[in-house]
This record gives C-alpha cells, structure tokens and sequence, in this order.
DNA sequence: CATTAAAGTGAGTAATTGATTACTATCTTT
DNA sequence: AAAGATAGTAATCAATTACTCACTTTAATG
C-alpha cells in the first residue's frame, strides 16, 4: 500500500506520519502507539521522528488537526446546496459515517484524547471540532424547526447530542464486532430511528 | 471517603481495589492507572498489590466482573414488575445512567477493553455483558410492538444499538464537560427524542 | 500467652518507552 | 564538482512500569 520513501522533505514526511499513526490507530490501542511502531510503520527508525516533531504529543496534535480540518470540510461540501435541514442532517451523518469507515482508527483517537484528564493542546483542539460540529447540528435543528419540516416542541440540544450519540454508539458496536464495515449497514437503519424522533408529526 | 485499614482479609481487599481502581478511573486515563497508583490510593505498597491478585490484568477483570454484575443486577430490578415495555426502557435508561453519574470512571474503563485490540479476559466479560444488555434491549421491544406500544415497523437490532449509543452519546458529552452531574439534566430530554422515534404514531 | 499463617514492606529487576546525539547519506545550490 | 543544508541511523540515556522476594508486622487461634 504504501510504498515507503526515504529522505522525504519534511513536510511530506510529516504528512506521511500522520498517516502511519491513522493506519496504526485502527489496529491497535492508541496507547499503544509508540514512536517506534510510528517509525517502523513508515521504514524508518525510530529517532528520525524527533527529526520533524519536538515530541510524541507534538505528533498526536498534527493529526488531530487534520482530522479535524478533513471532517469538517468533508462535512460542509455534502451539506453545500442542500436546502432542506432535514436532508441535511442525514448527509451529514451520512458522510460522518463514511469518513469513520475509511479511517477506522479516528474515533478511538478521538476518544482516546478526550479521556485525557489533563488539558493537551490534542484535545483541545478534538473539543473544539466538537463544539463547531455541534453548533452546525444545532443551526441545523433550528432552521428545520423554523420552516415546519422538524417537530416545533424538539429540544434542539438534545437533538445535537442524540445525533453525536448515535454515531458514537454505532462506532462502538463496531469496537465489539471487531467490523468496521456494520457500520455502513447499520447507519441508514438508525438515522431512520433518529429522524422519526425529531421529524414534525404527520 | 475512604478510611484506610490495614490487614485486611484477602476478600476484603480485593473489594477495595476494585473500589480504587474505579475511583480512580473517574479521575485519570484507564492507562494511567499503574498498580502503584492503586496501591498509593489504598494506601498500601505497591507489592502488596501482588498478594491478592496474580498480575494487573487479574485486578481489571475483577473490575470488569463487578461491573457486570452490579449493573445488570440494577437493570433487572427496575424493570421487575413494570408491565409497560416503553416504561421498563425508560426505568433501563434511567438506571444505566445513574450508575454512570454514581461511578464515572466505569464507562471510561468499559470504552478502554474495548478498544484493546488481543482478546482479554477484561474484553471478553465487557463484551458478554453488552451482548446481554442488547438482548434483553430487543426482548423489550419485540414485546412493545406485540402490543401496539411501539412503532410495528420499528427496526428492532437498530433501535437496540440506538438506545446504547444514546447513553455513549451523554458519556461523551459528559467527557468533553469535564461534568457528569450534567448528564443527570441532558438525560430525560434526549430520552425523549428516542422515545418519539421508537413509539407507534399517535 | 505463644504460635503461626496471612498481610504488608521495601528494595530490587527486567523490559519498555520517549528522547538525545554523534555520525552518515542524500539532495540542492552555485 | 564543491559546499552547505536537510534527512536518516544507531547507539544510548533516564524514567517508568509490572512484577518478585526476603523479611517484618499483624491478628486470629488453640
């Protein structure tokens, strides 16, 4: 798959690592995740790392940001031109579901990261994707409420951390299956749950 | 809280790591637990950890198993007696998450097995739990659709998964917090969400 | 009260991990 | 082609971790 170069410019290299460390994360523990199997991973040894990072966390932030920045773009592309809110929240969810399939190892980074009890810029930047990806939820909600296509009585909070649950809750079940690929035929089935939760009564 | 005695009975000690160890899950990433750290918590020396269990795995499992049991043991007498399948979920729900508020350390610990990628011991209870909790989750809702209660054409395995990752959905939220008395507040209100998305139309 | 088995101590070990560094290989620029 | 810059190597370090063991303390029992 990845065919492994050496003497890359460093910000390949470092495009590079964060890569490995994705792939790794979908294999095994994050905790897991030495600088080693990070080094071995990409054919390389494990000092060359602390070649274009200053530390192990240094790593784990830049990957943060990517997935952050990914998500959110992917995110707003599926949403772009959709005028319905409802259809939009399912496309989100959708294109959610999508990027979890395609980088298994994200949500066990994520999660990893907010279980931290002190405050890394790591995951600080996973609670603020969070908080903007909630508060898209949220515009959401409310212009579907405004226009009569959600139920006027829904608790949009609630709504916004249902919708967050659900996609967690089906990552988990892929955690117990050891199966990313459920997921895919699992989502569509529970978002119909979910939408019939927050539709307006017929 | 914790008046710390010495010479305990090997039963009686084991109850109390289990304790700490749960406490202390509540404060700090499950990797950061190190049997020194349980021991200090105890206020024992870190050998004496070694007298009552075989090795750190043994003190997890223990852990994992006591969950287990108390858990399930909650579930079952909250929905003894209740007639209503929706209300016995709801009573479920409820109960799931007060144990939660009451032991915050335990969902992290479940979500840290899960995300081990070799088959443990600890991974094979938390597993055997869930697949119980699922089943006795889709017995609830078979029988409220027999009786007319909930949506007949409800996707019964869905809305199981659903129900889980509504209560993953709060424990995250509760994470990014850094709150778990505000998932005593959030919980009644996306329970609601679920329950219109579950119930036969009016 | 003396005995003894159980419980705890504290000093150790081996293995692992993130990080450092002196040195080498490769690429780029002039 | 020479020279400087960049990237990678390999050995090593200090710190941390789970686990061991010879010894001491405690509490229950006859």
């Amino acid at each position: 798959m990845n065919i492994i170069v050496k003497h890359l410019p460093a910000d390949e290299r470092r495009e590079v690592t964060i890569a490995a460390v994705i792939e790794l994360a979908a294999e095994q523990n994050p905790t897991d995740i030495t600088t080693a199997a990070i080094a071995t991973r990409m054919g390389l040894t494990q000092g060359a790392l602390f070649r274009h990072f200053p530390n192990k966390a240094a790593i784990l932030q830049a990957v943060m940001a990517w997935v952050s920045t990914k998500l959110m773009a992917k995110l707003n592309t599926v949403t772009q031109g959709v005028t319905s809110p409802l259809a939009a929240l399912e496309a989100m969810f959708l294109a959610h579901i999508e990027f979890v399939v395609k980088h298994p190892g994200v949500p066990r980074l994520l999660f990893g990261e907010l279980q931290r009890a002190e405050k890394t810029a790591s995951k600080d930047i996973v609670q603020e994707m969070i908080k903007r990806y909630s508060e898209q939820l949220q515009r959401l909600i409310e212009e579907g409420k405004a226009i009569n296509e959600l139920d006027p009585d829904l608790d949009t909070e609630g709504a916004a951390i249902l919708f967050i649950g659900t996609i967690q809750g089906l990552v988990m079940q892929s955690l117990l299956a050891g199966n990313v690929d459920h997921i895919r035929e699992h989502a569509p089935r529970v978002f119909t749950i979910y939408r019939r939760g927050i539709r307006r009564s017929q």
